[in-house]
DNA sequence: CGGTTGTCGTTTGTCGACAATAGTGTCTGT
DNA sequence: ACAGACACTATTGTCGACAAACGACAACCG
């Protein structure tokens, strides 16, 4: 029986992406379909408002439907997709007040993290954050954004991870991929990779309350910096120190 | 055919407590199923490490397995319970180092939400909350104890909702649950109402640092309280304030 | 006697089938 | 021409059945 075109565009183009990423770990199929959905979209296979019909994904996937549909009630807690009743599963749309709501949350949790990073003077830490750092300056030097990207936001995962809470680096990450996704504009590079560097300096040297509030300040002018309009008076108190385009910390 | 004694007993007396909460709504059966579960994990009818048995909850809860797994992966992913391969679902047991690292969090986040809170000045939210410490007083008075912890969770959690940021409500949402549930002993009942008192002082009259540092503070130190230590030296910095036991504001 | 292997019952993993729903186009009577 | 009833189709909602995995205990063999 054939598929309509659109079913086989869908089918075809998904198993480049989907490698069987299960067997190596005891994954089940609903816990391998939820990783290689959650890749799918995160790599913009699927446009924001997606309806992700349940059958052509299910035969894109290679899995039925009953544990597609398990997939996508983890996803839909995790916020990378929404569930409406008789209606389908979509791919969220984050509106830009979302992105904002994201970003303040994702600076306040980062912020407490490096605050505990710190705290713990873990040099074993500080040597994995250099080591990205480095591979910052290769990705740059080679002209790989992407990758200069990937590693870019695995620092800031980094510091959530070693910051050594669970939960505060579970909510960073479904909050932070959502923010990754949709925010495409970006800083430009090279003042990202000179912002980490004086990060990784202000970790090694200053005190977690100091650390805490750049880090923080960071986030948040850059969010503002990226939605087009500035900082609002409410979250102003979170923005007390901040990198500026030359690498210096100043107050706002 | 009749079922073991465990499970008819599991079925039987989830009856009573998990009354049709679908219709009204357009719920799916998987999401009242959700609810349900949600509910009597939390009011205690399943312990912290129950094997969540999956005809005979199903059964229980008059819904097929599918839709009953279909719940326990949305569970899964709010953190109520934990789904391990080929093995079932469980009640999640938190480890005391679990409730402190959530506590953190917590404590974090709803700071946060003060913050923005206290920058609105929204008149209509401090009655909201003035409503509730209202309805406190009368359930201390009248000796409900339960209703009052109702009530007082209430109480921060409107703080959290009238935040406006949805992302932080969802993650407070998720972690505060589950610190409610398995920090069972807890503060004397008068000292809370004191404490919620002041806060509401404290968020209608200082600035929204100030009422932040405090609830955070307050919520900080409350916690160690409970875990019967003190506050560890990593995050002594975020207890600059806090409300003593006559209902004063302290520095650490 | 100890350890290994086989068998069986219980529970989870997975699937395909059928029912319900919503949207769409069509027919009909005025 | 148009409103309303109606059937048709695409999609989601729900379920029961079967397969696979695991644990416990018995049978077997050294």
């Amino acid at each position: 029986m054939q598929l309509p075109d659109a079913a086989q565009a869908q089918t075809k183009s998904l198993e480049n992406v989907t490698m069987d990423i299960r067997v190596q770990r005891g994954l089940s199929l609903s816990e391998s379909a939820t990783e290689k959905l959650a890749r799918a979209i995160f790599i913009g296979h699927f446009q924001p408002g997606h309806h992700l019909v349940e059958v052509q994904l299910a035969e894109g996937l290679g899995v039925s439907r009953a544990m597609l549909r398990e997939a996508f009630r983890t996803l839909a807690a995790e916020g990378l997709i929404e569930i409406r009743h008789n209606y389908g599963a979509y791919v969220v749309q984050p509106s830009p007040a979302d992105i904002e709501q994201m970003s303040v949350f994702r600076a306040i949790n980062e912020g407490l993290a490096a605050h505990l990073l710190v705290a713990q003077k873990s040099e074993r830490a500080f040597q994995q954050l250099e080591e990205i750092i480095n591979t910052l300056q290769d990705m740059l030097r080679s002209g790989d954004l992407n990758g200069f990207l990937d590693a870019h936001w695995r620092y800031h995962q980094l510091i959530v991870e070693q910051s050594g809470n669970r939960f505060l680096l579970q909510s960073w990450n479904s909050v932070s991929r959502i923010i990754r996704m949709y925010q495409r504009n970006t800083l430009d590079h090279t003042r990202l990779l000179r912002n980490n560097i004086v990060l990784l300096k202000v970790f090694r040297t200053a005190s977690p309350q100091r650390a805490e509030a750049i880090l923080r300040g960071q986030i948040i002018k850059t969010a503002y910096e990226l939605l087009g309009r500035g900082v609002p008076e409410e979250i102003r108190g979170y923005v007390e120190l901040f990198i500026d385009a030359s690498g210096r910390i100043q107050k706002f």
